[in-house]
This record gives structure tokens, C-alpha cells and sequence, in this order.
RNA sequence: CAACGUACAGGC
């Protein structure tokens, strides 16, 4: 069974689900029981791969079979949901999560947060954060990640920048990634002046930022016609020794 | 043990 799952668990990694699938059936076959690893490894991949029905079929068909999935196993679902724009079914996966008794977790309201990003419901989102925060969840690096990108993209800078503040306040360290949104949905949004302003604080306060920050800047300062500050960024990048693509 | 966020490239 461990071998079994160990070779699912790659397959489903790499996106390989006609292989993973094929093995599964095997272990039928072979009186194997799957266990919610495998299940779990499955749904995960057909998730990814925008086999969204055939994941929910084969979550139901499990649980049906006596399988008790855990939050993760609902974590992929709606995942996959909210990345495909399905949101109704990501909500209903949400409360199917809660009527088992399930406690849900950041990730999972990360997961719905963001959904309810890509498809523009930024107010629904800001609402469902604050709800999460009622419920006593803590929003993590993460969270405020995809927040911060929401709103630089319908350019509330403002609003964006009190919960880069907020998330400091709370003791939580903005990491690699949280920089790069910043610089970059401020870049993107054609905000030159407050990303380069960003990128100059935080080489002050000496944290290094790695090849995506200074990508963001080049390519916003390009896009504002100033191809010569672009290119002094670039330089600059480079003599510092970083790795540049 | 497993689920979530950033830049860049390409094809029509």
C-alpha cells in the first residue's frame, strides 16, 4: 500500500492522472484498500488539472465507501473550485467541511479569499476576511498576499497599504513573496513613484530582495516609457551580484 | 505526510 501510494503521490505531482488513475483501479483490483492518502493524492491532482468533476465524484463516491477525509482532502476541492471560477461549489464544499464537524484552518480561507478574488467579488473577499477574523483565525503571510494584490489591482493603494501595516502590527514578517505583490501590483497599476519609493525603504532597512522584485520594477518602470531608470535598476541589480534570468 | 499567495517566457 505505501509503495502503491508513494508512486500515486508522484503521478498526481506531476500532473500524470490517466497513470494515477490506472494504479488506483489497480489496487482495486488487486483487494487493496486506498487510504486517504491516496484518495487524497487523487483529488489533489485531478483538482490541478481542471478535473474538477471527476474530483468531486471520486470524493463522494469515497466518503460514501466510509472514507472520513480530513480538511486538507476539502482544501484541494476548493482550491480547485475557486480557481476555476466556480464559487457557489467552493462555498458548498465550505459548508459540507463544517456540517462533518471539521474545523477549518487560514489555508482553507485562503483558499475561498482568493477565489473570491479572481473572480472580482474584492468587497465579498474584505467581508469574508473580516468574518474569518470574528472566528478567531489567524490570517497569515499568506492571506494579506492575496489581499494586498486585490487591491492594487482596482488601485486602492491606501487600503492596501494599511494591511501591509496591519500585518506588521500583528508581528507577522511580510516575506520574499509579499514584497514582490507590493512592488509589483504597484508597478502594474502604474504606480511607479510609490513602488520605487517601497523598493528604496526596504533596501534601507537591508532586506534583499530577490530577482522577481527587481523584474516588477523593470518591467513597470519600462512600461512607463522610462527605459533609462529601468535599466539603472537593472544594473544595479546586477552589481550586487544577483542572479538575474 | 498532504492543500493556499508574487515576477518573467512562449503558441494562435
Amino acid at each position: 500500500i505505501c509503495a502503491y501510494n508513494a508512486i500515486i503521490y508522484g503521478y498526481c505531482k506531476s500532473g500524470m492522472m490517466n497513470e494515477a488513475c490506472q494504479l488506483l483501479e489497480e489496487m482495486k483490483v488487486e483487494g487493496l484498500a486506498p487510504t486517504i492518502v491516496t484518495f487524497g493524492s487523487v483529488i489533489d491532482g485531478l483538482a490541478k488539472v481542471d478535473q474538477l468533476d471527476d474530483a468531486h465524484g471520486l470524493f463522494e463516491e469515497a466518503k460514501s465507501n466510509g472514507i472520513k477525509f480530513n480538511v486538507v482532502v476539502y482544501g484541494s476541492l476548493i482550491d480547485g473550485f475557486g480557481k476555476a471560477g466556480r464559487i457557489d461549489k467552493a462555498y458548498q464544499i465550505m459548508e459540507e467541511l463544517i456540517d462533518e464537524g471539521l474545523r477549518a484552518n487560514s489555508s482553507i480561507w485562503n483558499c475561498l479569499l482568493d477565489a473570491l478574488v479572481k473572480v472580482e467579488e474584492i468587497n465579498e473577499a474584505l467581508i469574508c476576511f473580516q468574518w474569518m477574523k470574528d472566528e478567531k483565525y489567524s490570517p497569515n503571510a499568506i492571506t494579506y498576499s492575496i489581499l494586498i494584490r486585490a487591491l492594487c489591482r482596482i488601485r486602492k493603494f491606501r487600503k492596501a497599504f494599511a494591511f501591509w501595516q496591519e500585518m506588521r502590527k500583528q508581528g507577522l514578517d511580510p516575506d520574499a513573496i509579499t514584497y514582490n505583490t507590493m512592488i509589483s501590483g504597484l508597478a502594474k497599476a502604474g504606480n511607479i513613484a510609490a513602488a520605487n519609493q517601497l523598493f528604496e525603504e526596504l533596501k534601507l532597512e537591508g532586506i534583499v530582495l530577490d530577482c522577481a522584485a527587481c523584474n516588477a520594477l523593470v518591467q513597470g518602470l519600462s512600461n512607463a516609457n522610462r527605459a533609462l531608470d529601468a535599466f539603472m535598476v537593472f544594473e544595479e541589480t546586477l552589481l550586487k551580484g544577483q542572479n538575474l534570468y
